[in-house]
DNA sequence: AATATATGATAGTATTACTATTAATAAAGA
DNA sequence: TCTTTATTAATAGTAATACTATCATATATT
């Protein structure tokens, strides 16, 4: 069967050229998205990506202002696809709180199967932004950035979810910083369960990250 | 009054020549407390250090092997004295319950009264552990630097508060993860809170973020 | 065939994160 | 007091980074 084709459509002012509008662009981000993996984002440059690709850092700087702007657009994509995967399935749901359980677990579950978009590979882009998105949002630069928009479908899923939860408790008082805590705090636990294990309980096999957060949000907000 | 003084040892992997051995040492440490608060660590340098305080850069090098050694020794002195925070605090208490609040507490809350140490600003220093300590152990080499022990501090911290959690409820299956994604949980939503407040729920003055935790960790392991 | 557009190649710059060497100075021991 | 040792300062140098600028070439469109 075919797979569904959904474009995610990114905001401008996160490229300089798009990068949807030609192979090049493509080859940019999906090679970018296996570069930053395999070697870390401060020792991931527009050089060495142009190696890989054939082509040349300069070309790489007319689609992207700096490799900071190449991540701000991985981060802004993937969030992007979260939120469609959020609104395709909880829009059969009638229950609230089986809506929530849906998007908790896909807020915190690990992405492993390959996915719908061609070019991206979402399993890789979830390891950067575990690994990586700290580093977009931890700027001097934050401010000016936050106006301009960079921050946006990051913050569309943390409403999203949190009205979700005032569904299910219209007297909560916290719901945004319960979601961010539970997003940032699932991303925590999937890379100190791989280098610095004694902060978590993971076991093997166990999807303890899931549980732990399901189990937390709904213990907080209904009792 | 005097107040207490307190020697917070930090090991000495951490460093090449121990700071606290000179002079010159302790200025660079708290020089760079402040300077890294200014400038953000991407623009700190050592060589901006060593003008601002009318050192050299060569001279730095002989304690610090590099920035990133500068950084994980700050972040390593401040799990210390939180660890002393902690300890202090509750020594007198009888309640594990009460115990588990103060040291929930003491992980969430703000700091804003200078204290014990001469040369250390520990209200910058909590700014740069909200601001900058991700990027300490986000890093390629970060299994390296925990065989060498350099996040000692924190993971006993981690540890020490989760015994509390298991003396409240000893059936509880995550404590690790509750109190690693509490302290990971509340630096974000400080930070979230001056520059992406669209993620929090925080308001001026009524410390939203030490009540939610508190709430948040009661509900979730006696519930 | 002419023109516009995208890409490639090359060169250059200021800065960074160091290393290495040597000189100057201060403290400590004989 | 003289000498040795330790500490710090000064200078120079290096490879790499994160760009910018310019110009040439290939490809596509009219």
């Amino acid at each position: 069967m075919d797979k569904l084709q959904i474009h995610i459509v990114i905001n401008s002012n996160l490229y300089t050229k798009n990068p949807e509008s030609s192979e090049l662009g493509k080859k940019i981000v999906s090679t970018s998205i296996e570069m930053i993996n395999d070697l870390g984002f401060e020792s991931f440059t527009f050089k060495k990506l142009g190696n890989q690709i054939g082509s040349n850092e300069s070309s790489i700087y007319r689609y992207f202002d700096s490799k900071h702007a190449l991540l701000v657009y991985l981060i802004s994509w993937y969030w992007s696809w979260i939120e469609y995967k959020i609104v395709f399935s909880t829009a059969n749901l009638n229950s609230s709180k089986d809506k929530l359980l849906t998007a908790i677990t896909i807020l915190t579950e690990d992405i492993t199967e390959d996915n719908t978009f061609s070019y991206i590979d979402e399993t890789l882009l979830h390891k950067i932004i575990i690994s990586e998105s700290a580093k977009a949002y931890y700027t001097k630069d934050i401010d000016e950035e936050n106006q301009k928009g960079f921050y946006k479908t990051y913050k569309k899923v943390v409403q999203r979810v949190s009205d979700i939860v005032l569904e299910v408790n219209p007297e909560f008082e916290f719901p945004h910083m319960l979601i961010s805590t539970v997003i940032e705090g699932a991303h925590h636990q999937r890379y100190f369960s791989k280098h610095l294990p004694s902060l978590t309980d993971v076991v093997e096999g166990k999807n303890n990250i899931v549980r732990f957060y399901n189990d937390l949000v709904l213990k907080t907000i209904l009792t």
